[in-house]
DNA sequence: CCAAATAACTAAACCGGTTTAGGTAATTAT
DNA sequence: ATAATTACCTAAACCGGTTTAGTTATTTGG
């Protein structure tokens, strides 16, 4: 508040800048500056409460001990969770996150990308809509520290922490299987996203691999998807294909599904068992509950901060750049096991 | 990325610093320096894509368009809202936001605001533990930028938007009354936060207005309700004041009720109606759907970034320095209302 | 006793911009 | 023909730190 400089210091105590600035980044010792001048340095500043501007230090320094942090949406819970634990981890280790939203957009992401790289950040997290394959190439090339959460490109070769969507809608379809259903159906959005696109392969591999005859996909469009979702429902459950089992691809898309099931009187397990990708935070307290599969979406953002951060500061480097974390199935009673 | 200064673009085009600086403000004209050579600076820095260093800029100007938001708990959704709500209309105004969780613990939040403070953010907005009246009045003090949002500190004449608490309790406990329940219990959390205050206020003033003379509040310990929520629910249904409705504060408490009424076999609302402060996204999921008391959250944000801003930039200040918006009853089914 | 080493500290450049206070040369006014 | 404007541009200070390359006075070593 009434901010006290570096300068007002040195002058108070009639030192050198240099001096109070190496005393204060305890380089003290290091310069041979004498303890009892480091002591008055010390208190005068702690009684003043001095505390470096940090633009000055961070033009000087070329580093800025902020990271920033892109994801498509933080109200989305997924996100929201992440952003905190990163923000946690970070503020641990020294750091400050600033955040944007590319709501889904490639070139808010691109321009997001770049307003943060100007803003001096260290390094970028970023849960991509993976449409910009060329800035983050171009990132990349450049050395500038990043690691890819939640989503990642495939064919870039850098740090991204991911969760194990193809597994996790595996488990999910064994597990349905594995209680006699044998009329699984799969409601996703039709979506370039990596994730999507591998839920959708753990789907059809698992029918695959149990000789399943019975496979019914349905892509609703990423924008109209909420309109889209009485029809898909609607030839779910009618006409000769009618499925015994769905799996939602992600959790909004399962909230909206189960409104339009319950709008059509079906019971849940006993007419469709239902699996859900993600789940919200209520998805225990329906009735029934909701089993879902859930990602370690806490692990994740804290790893994708240490990696960050210690590739930042170059100290010991992830081994293996892609890391995939298991997922876990929490069986409740949508599919009628219990 | 391969960073161009603004020293390069004056020695590549014969010119100084200031003529480039000044142009790419756009105070060429003002600064009367010749058309061409205007365009030979915009392009070269289009072709070269210059984007000024925002430390440099800050260090100069005293200026970072930066703000720093401080909530509790991002992760909570009605902090991830207004935190997207914010960060949107932050960026069209030309800002970045810095965030970071108090985790409603009031020395962090205290140790927040003084970091990003240095930080040299131009403005904050708090939802704060409302614990930290000597920082916030000190931010007062020093006409340093900020509102609160969410919460406020009644005792000190700031810019403050909040939703209207009180009203809101108000409409739902009369809404039960109208309906005929009797008996009707509140449970909350115990804590000095105004919000709550208000809502337990709204609750007991709107029985006392209709002559009501049963309540029953139950206030949970902050850290503990967690645990506590099975004896409250147990004492509000047994014995001889067993309710026939309950308000909960707010959407985890009323999360956590739901799953101790539903483990004793209540029936909502047949037994007991429910009505919940905030609400939860899968809400309406819910057997039956939960009535709530929703506060028009966006809003509220949107209204902070703009305040914030405005006061920031000097131009036209609210008028009425504590805004209170209105809530919104849901009527759902878990009062038995249709 | 003098040279070398050390202890304690500092001047000044630098980070990359913005801004103030001019400076020339060409035009206009008288 | 000379003074006053104007058009166009710039040197240098500044923002508040960090850091390099010394300086000076005192010890230590031979």
């Amino acid at each position: 508040m009434k901010t006290i400089f570096l300068k007002d210091i040195a002058k108070h105590l009639g030192l050198s800048k240099t001096t109070v600035s190496l005393v204060l980044n305890n380089k003290g010792d290091e310069a041979k500056i004498s303890t009892i001048t480091q002591k008055k340095i010390f208190d005068y500043a702690k009684r003043n409460n001095y505390s470096p501007n940090h633009l000055a230090r961070g033009l000087s320094r070329g580093k800025t001990e902020t990271l920033g942090l892109i994801v498509p949406n933080i109200a989305d819970s997924h996100y929201a969770v992440i952003a905190q634990q990163i923000e946690e981890r970070t503020k641990e280790m020294g750091y400050t996150v600033v955040f944007s939203s590319s709501n889904e957009n490639p070139k808010d992401e691109g321009k997001l990308i770049r307003t943060m790289l100007n803003r001096q950040v260290d390094g970028l997290i970023i849960a991509s809509t993976q449409q910009n394959h060329n800035e983050i190439e171009l990132l990349k090339k450049n050395n500038f520290p990043f690691v890819l959460i939640d989503r990642h490109y495939p064919e870039i070769d850098t740090y991204s922490i991911i969760s194990d969507n193809f597994g996790g809608v595996k488990k999910a379809t064994r597990h349905l299987i594995e209680l006699g259903r044998h009329k699984i159906g799969f409601v996703t959005l039709d979506s370039k996203l990596e994730v999507l696109k591998l839920r959708k392969k753990g789907y059809l591999d698992t029918l695959k691999q149990n000789n399943m005859e019975f496979s019914m996909v349905k892509e609703l469009d990423q924008i109209r998807y909420n309109q889209e979702m009485e029809a898909a429902i609607h030839d779910l459950i009618n006409g000769t294909n009618t499925v015994d089992a769905l799996i939602f691809s992600t959790h909004y898309l399962t909230a909206l599904g189960l409104r339009e099931l319950k709008k059509n009187k079906i019971n849940i397990p006993k007419d469709i068992a239902v699996v859900s990708f993600d789940e919200m935070s209520a998805f225990d307290l329906l009735d029934p509950p909701i089993t879902s599969i859930i990602q370690p979406v806490k692990q994740m953002a804290k790893q994708a901060a240490e990696v960050l951060i210690n590739s930042i500061e170059n100290k010991l480097i992830m081994e293996q750049k892609v890391n995939v974390l298991e997922t876990e199935m929490i069986i409740r009673k949508s599919c009628g096991s219990n």
